[in-house]
RNA sequence: GCAGUCGUAGCUCAGUUGGUUAGAGCGUCGGAUUGUGGCUCCGAAGGUCGGUGGUUCGAAUCCACCCGACUGUACCA
């Protein structure tokens, strides 16, 4: 043989954009969707699912682009030709669900679904290629009312998360009342629907940049850290001022617009809704494409620190608004709709921030030690699981070589068993099994620094009556359990 | 996409003006210890030095291009 018998090792490597998910944040997402599930059942919405992919022209009219069929969206051609896309959110698959089923389906249409999302797209801190949004939408119901309840409906949502009220703030604002400031800048025509978008990008950074650097944004351009230029949207000194008139409040509109969000007002006022929960703010922009109306979005005001320790700019955690259009595509005819999508990967990190995660994991199992391999012993050792895990308790028998029995310890250390069951031929003969409590052990050893005596002395292990295990495990399980909450209890 | 910074072991990093066979710590595995986790000691495995080409007697080191990561920015239905 050639000593250099090393094929090309194939590198194990994630795509860029994705994540590998825990334990830990798979059942702390489950209890988030739980949360979030039983606030949407609560107001009368009922599930629906669609599959993570669709025929590409009814995800929205913008793809494929010849050149880059996958800009933006993940795409592949069928055997037929047809061009498929991963969904890029929840709302447009819904939309087609409707319109296929427009006869079957009783209006107004109430409905959630809770799914993993696509983009293609630059990954950053955050942000990934595959997340999860949690959706919940109106069909068939055109008055602003059905906008007002959504809106009082994601503030429900965030406190039954455990954000305090003060913690979040859902922030509301009107198409309509944009498309008048664009109107008194003279943006209204068709002709101007690119500059629209530039101007409305422009607004939508206001968070991020603050008011100045919007104004530069308006008008000639900015350099951003890097030294890289942007491209402004180019208007007058006094129109730029205008429209930060308008964001700041300054600018006072009167149209349908003004006139919708008076009502959502009036409701959220009846309903209790301060603005502490809701509040109307004339510089929510919120996605560009297919809303008509009312747009909202739910933002964290608490500061968010990375695992580098900075703050960091969190931005928006979900947030919809009012799309007449998008049914009416398939239909014909006009079907209004409202609704909003939560981010549930990026709400998961900001409540892991905040300690809102249900973050008392799972206990490890019990582990049954292996002393004896021959079939009588394993089907012995197996009983006790089973008698273990028929009382309730999490159990498993270990399932490495048996022979090493130091290992078998080792392996319940780190997966970090609570307990070791350990019965040997002498125990077995008598009756009797050891019970190791780790935990207690653990603690031991921080006293023991020679290993011969750490061994023999056999730190934090009782002897009962092989008929006292179950019960024995249930009461020292309890008392550790009772440990854990003492010592939160005092870190708190 | 544009701009900036950076790529050496699984991880964190060292590697002198360009000079033998590229090192350390941590981690992993084995042993000291056929029936007891931790500590300690001993040993081993693990590297296309991101890739390709060039300069040179000689390149991890210098040059060019490419790839990748990170950060900012743009786009984000």
């Amino acid at each position: 043989m050639a000593k250099d018998k090393k094929p090309n090792k194939l590198k194990a490597r994630l795509p860029r954009g994705f994540v590998d998910r825990t334990a830990d944040d798979i059942r702390s997402a489950d209890d988030m969707i739980a949360k979030i599930k039983a606030v949407y059942e609560h107001h009368g919405f009922d599930p629906i699912e669609t599959p993570t992919f669709e025929y590409t022209d009814c995800l929205g009219k913008f793809l494929p682009d010849t050149d880059r069929p996958n800009a933006g969206v993940f795409s592949v051609q069928d055997d037929d030709e047809q061009w498929m896309s991963l969904r890029y959110d929840l709302t447009a698959p819904m939309a087609r669900h409707v319109a296929e089923n427009i006869n079957e389906i009783q209006l107004p249409y109430r409905t959630y679904r809770v799914g993993y999302v696509y983009r293609n797209e630059k990954p950053g801190p955050g942000r990934f290629r595959q997340f999860m949004q949690f959706d919940a939408d109106t069909v068939g119901a055109p008055g602003v009312q059905t906008d007002a309840e959504a809106c009082m409906m994601m503030a429900d949502t965030m406190e039954a998360l455990g954000i305090e009220r003060g913690n979040y703030v859902i922030r509301v604002n009107n198409r309509k009342v944009l498309d008048g400031v664009m109107a008194e800048i003279g943006f209204g025509g068709d002709e101007h629907a690119e500059s629209r978008l530039t101007v409305l990008r422009a607004v939508d950074k206001l968070d991020k940049f603050g008011p100045d650097g919007v104004r530069l944004l308006l008008g000639e351009g900015r350099k951003d850290e890097s030294g890289d230029f942007t491209k402004g949207a180019g208007l007058s000194p006094e129109n730029v001022e205008k429209v930060i008139a308008f964001t700041d409040g300054t600018l006072e509109m009167d149209n349908d617009g003004t006139r919708e969000l008076a009502t959502m007002q009036a409701i959220f006022d009846a309903c209790g809704y301060g603005e502490d929960r809701i509040k109307i703010d004339p510089s929510v922009v919120r996605g560009l494409e297919y809303y008509t109306g009312p747009v909202y979005e739910a933002e964290l005001l608490f500061d968010v620190t990375n695992e580098k320790g900075e703050v960091v700019q969190f931005g928006s955690v979900g947030g919809g608004g009012r799309y007449d259009g998008l049914v009416k595509r398939f239909v014909g005819r006009d079907v209004p709709a409202t609704g909003f999508s939560i981010g549930v990967s990026r709400l998961m990190t900001a409540l892991k921030n905040l300690g809102k995660l249900g973050n008392e994991s799972m206990v490890a199992p019990v582990l049954v030690t292996v002393m004896d391999g021959d079939v009588d012993s394993l089907g012995h050792y197996m009983k006790m699981v089973q008698d273990l895990r028929a009382a309730g308790v999490r159990a498993e028998l270990y399932q490495g070589n048996w022979k090493k029995f130091g290992n078998q310890l080792k392996y319940a250390d780190k997966r970090g068993c609570p307990l070791a069951i350990i019965q040997g031929s002498d125990e077995k003969a008598r009756g009797i099994v050891q019970i190791k409590d780790l935990e207690e052990g653990k603690r031991l050893s921080a006293e023991i620094e020679d290993n011969a005596t750490w061994r023999e002395s056999r730190p934090a292990q009782v002897e009962v009556p092989l008929a006292e295990m179950v019960d024995t495990v249930k009461k020292m399980l309890a008392d550790q359990a009772a440990d854990r909450e003492t010592v939160r209890a005092a870190t708190k």
